[in-house]
DNA sequence: GTCTATAAATGGATAGAC
DNA sequence: GTCTATCCATTTATAGAC
């Protein structure tokens, strides 16, 4: 035998990559739903039709770049290591999640919105967005801040600055230099200090 | 003359606002880029080419829409009354803001993202944009609070709740309830109450 | 696994009759 | 001002040869 079987699965996968690649490059120059199969195709050195031996749709693509973006996200936050103080680690996850989210406003787009006419994301692929989420959660938690409602505050906070900046001051950073006040104001709001005199 | 210049006028301005009408429809239904000019024309109650008449393209439907829904967000802010004090005032032009934004997500994409490849509003819309965030600039400037940043923060906490409720609670109330105390921990943050102590 | 060919539909937009 | 007819491009997706 010339090629095994995970010789040919592992094939397999690489060109699934290259089409992934292919359609963030045209996503990210022609917008979200811009760019057809063809030009995927196109971009890959294929035609049309072969991308269906890879993928069964384009919802289909858009869902393994969905996943592939949660992904990313996730190794992003568990990358972090672990500066023993709260703050500074809180500090500094959101500025790894700021800078990830506006260093590729698509992916944002298709992570955080419901950009897509009729599409969304697969249980599987929303999973891998949940852990992500998961991972934030816990740091809350293991620094005492047990409230839901504190979490909630957060995610709406770093959203909110991150899309102020996506929409009106792409590629500045008007509000990117507002994300050690907001975390700032975000502690002092669910009484952090406080708790830390104790 | 059975019909004057002005009747012809308000004629015509009665079918654009009928067209604009079935393309709100359509949009919240099919998503905004997921209706057709068929589609539109067919709830009017004409053929596609028919269309042409009252706007040049789809993208002039687009434009149209997005200055309507800023003039609508403008009505919202300007028809506030003034409760004599400025923090009630201010819960109430968030919870107002808040409210208009979530009860027409469609209308929130097309007016606060770029989620339409291809089209960016004319300057002429994107003024009566701009003369909304200027109301709301003067309510804090007359409050006291000149500090730009102040008010970038505040439209990124605004603005982060209500993706927040959209993106991840659609119909529910899991973000509106925070509200109240986003304005308080805003308020704080922007040192108002020792302000007016003084 | 990739191709050609093509289905089957849909898109925005224009020409020209009425 | 509305229509029919149609252009022309494009779309996602399938059938079947190689």
């Amino acid at each position: 035998m010339l090629e095994t079987a995970d010789t040919r699965a592992v094939r397999r996968e690489a060109t699934r990559e290259r089409i992934l690649k292919a359609a963030w490059r045209l996503a990210r120059k022609e917008g979200l739903t811009g760019f057809s199969l063809r030009d995927v195709a196109k971009v890959v050195g294929m035609r049309a039709p072969s991308l269906y031996s890879y993928f069964d749709s384009k919802h289909a693509i858009y869902d393994a770049m969905f996943a592939q973006g949660n992904r990313e996200l996730l190794a992003e936050v568990t990358e972090q290591t672990d500066a023993g103080d709260f703050v500074a680690n809180f500090r500094d996850g959101a500025k790894r999640f700021f800078r990830f989210a506006t260093s590729d406003p698509v992916r944002h787009q298709l992570m955080m919105t419901r950009a897509i006419p009729g599409f969304e994301p697969s249980r599987e692929s929303y999973e891998i967005a949940r852990q992500a989420l998961g991972r934030v959660e816990k740091t809350f938690t293991d620094a005492g801040i047990n409230d839901p409602r504190a979490i909630d505050m957060w995610t709406a906070v770093s959203g909110g600055l991150v899309n102020q900046q996506m929409a009106n001051d792409p590629g500045g950073d008007r509000w990117e230099r507002l994300l050690d006040d907001a975390v700032d104001m975000f502690l002092r709001y669910v009484g952090y200090e406080e708790k830390g005199q104790k």
